[in-house]
DNA sequence: GATGAATGAGGCTTCATTCAT
DNA sequence: AATGAATGAAGCCTCATTCAT
């Protein structure tokens, strides 16, 4: 297999973002992604080892960048509150700002098969990982309950934050996402907050 | 078509839910539910007009009950604490109870193509719906935010409580369920609640 | 198998040239022919054997009516002009009479499959002869050639009947048959008779 | 879909016509097509839309050779009864080199369904086309009757040769065709030259 | 490295026929 | 005699993957 540097391995990612988007998950052939990508059928296997491979390759790609500009944003405040906020402007910033991998991520890869959606699984530790950490700092820092299951409150974020998003895909993305950043802050923060 | 009181109506739908729940969605397919069910394939198509209608006959026959079961333990209560516990409860409880549904509901059918995610969709608004009217009267009652988008409000209780349930099915349900309804209800109850 | 007395044979070999005519020869399934003759499924393998069994049965009993008419028709007249013109009147006023007998003769009955096929060929045979006798006719009387193959006459005959009736079918009956039998009976004569 | 020019294209059509002659139109499954042509069954779609299109292929392309070939031999000879027996003679002399195309045009190619009926009508209006310019030299010309409708004249001269040919086939072609050129040629003239 | 024609396994669905009532 | 729910065999087509060029 080629190594990833080529300009090749990102075209075939970003052509099966765009086709997926497009047609649907299950109407997403490798025919018409390699045609998007302007490559050949066969190319795409040299530079992954399965269409599985590809559409994995291509979450995880996507996530890590996702979250890792969500962790550089919020290692730039120092309050959780600020973190929180980041993680949630953030969040909706990147998916509000590329609708294709929005409705990739919320809806059409969620129709992939198990092992693909345990792979996603796995990828997505690293996000639940940064929303946990940031929960910890809370706590100890004596603004969020202590007595309540950290699991839970992660779920409680992502879930909220998930949901929210879904739910914009699903309305075609009809209003602006940005605009539910400050009642959903609030809304988690009255949830999570000592008082 | 034969109508639906038949027997075997409910028993190719249970069949369907257990072969899925096994299987997963890509390989539940019709002859697998069919000796699941103990009847020949053609007879699926006696009681209904495709593959994908059954699925989505599974879904509106099992959410169908699932929102009745909810909205009359609901209705039980007087006070909008009470029934937001209930809801969190029957919602955990049912799915604790019957493992195959849980899995087929929270993962399986999520992997389903374009048109039936809609008539899901479609379906879910149901419980949508039951969510935001308890919202409402949280709100008439002077005990939730006012000033709130209600669809964020709901976005959060349903987006929670799925993704608890979610996580609960990709751990393979090695926890109790049940025992997240007090702290999934205490974070809910303080992020809404009026102070 | 029930004696063919009963109302219900006849019932149903009226219903499936109905079905025939209308919803084509491939869509003309056994359920809806029964369901055009007001029995049960069933009740259709108490009067035929099988579905071909009825077609064929279908197709004697039509042609033998057919045959009958033509030939008594044509006894009643003397001179072998007169049968050729008897003939070919009888021909096109019984398809024009009954066009979706007309429909299921020149177009949809020639669809179905080889054994069908064979045994409407032998039940053809009877029409064939007649056809044969009314040249032999022409020829004993001195009025139409002697030195032609009688098959090839009669393969004339037939041949420029039958391509009449399946082009007026095809035209979707817009004009009327019984106008083309003076031409046709014209053309005919010219092309036997003796000079 | 690859371009028409490739071997396989031909290959799997002359498949077609092979297979269908020897098992019937109703015996004539994909699979079995795909071993004739030593293709895999998935080839077939790389150069056909599906089952139907390849059938409607096969006949346009015989067919529209046929007519050419005939036209061409017409084309050759100057008066009016020198084309109408070149006409006999290459509508009987091609099918009589190629058993399996008579086969599969005159008896099985029937058998289709209403689609490719159609689709098989529009394919011979070419033909009629020829046979009412080769009426039209002969009125003009002063040879035929001019009182008649050209659409009958046309139903007798393919009525007869169609009705000639399947005779021939269903006698599985036990004599030879090409000697009844003569005496339908010699029966026609009669039928049509003004005297 | 790149191509793209060829492969072939696998599944949904139809419908003539049966048989318990 | 009549019913009609149940049967199950059989076929068209898709599409991820390969490999000769």
């Amino acid at each position: 297999m080629v190594k990833k540097a080529g300009d090749k391995y990102h075209a075939i990612i970003d052509a099966a973002v765009k086709v997926i988007a497009e047609h649907g998950y299950h109407n997403a052939q490798v025919t018409k992604i390699a045609r998007e990508a302007q490559v050949a059928d066969g190319t795409i296997y040299l530079y992954f080892e399965s269409k599985d491979d590809l559409l994995i390759s291509l979450f995880r790609l996507k996530m890590t960048r996702f979250v890792e500009k969500v962790k550089h944003q919020i290692e730039l405040v120092d309050t959780v509150e600020q973190k929180l906020y980041q993680l949630i402007y953030m969040h909706f910033k990147q998916l509000a700002m590329d609708q294709d991998l929005a409705i990739v991520t919320q809806i059409e890869l969620r129709q992939s098969n198990r092992d693909i959606r345990k792979l996603i699984g796995a990828t997505l530790k690293i996000y639940h990982q940064l929303i946990e950490d940031l929960i910890r700092q809370g706590i100890d820092e004596g603004k969020f309950h202590q007595q309540l299951d950290i699991r839970v409150m992660r779920q409680m974020i992502f879930g909220t934050i998930d949901e929210t998003v879904t739910s914009w895909v699903m309305k075609e993305m009809k209003y602006d996402l940005l605009s539910l950043v400050q009642p959903v802050f609030f809304l988690l923060m009255n949830a999570l907050k000592c008082k």
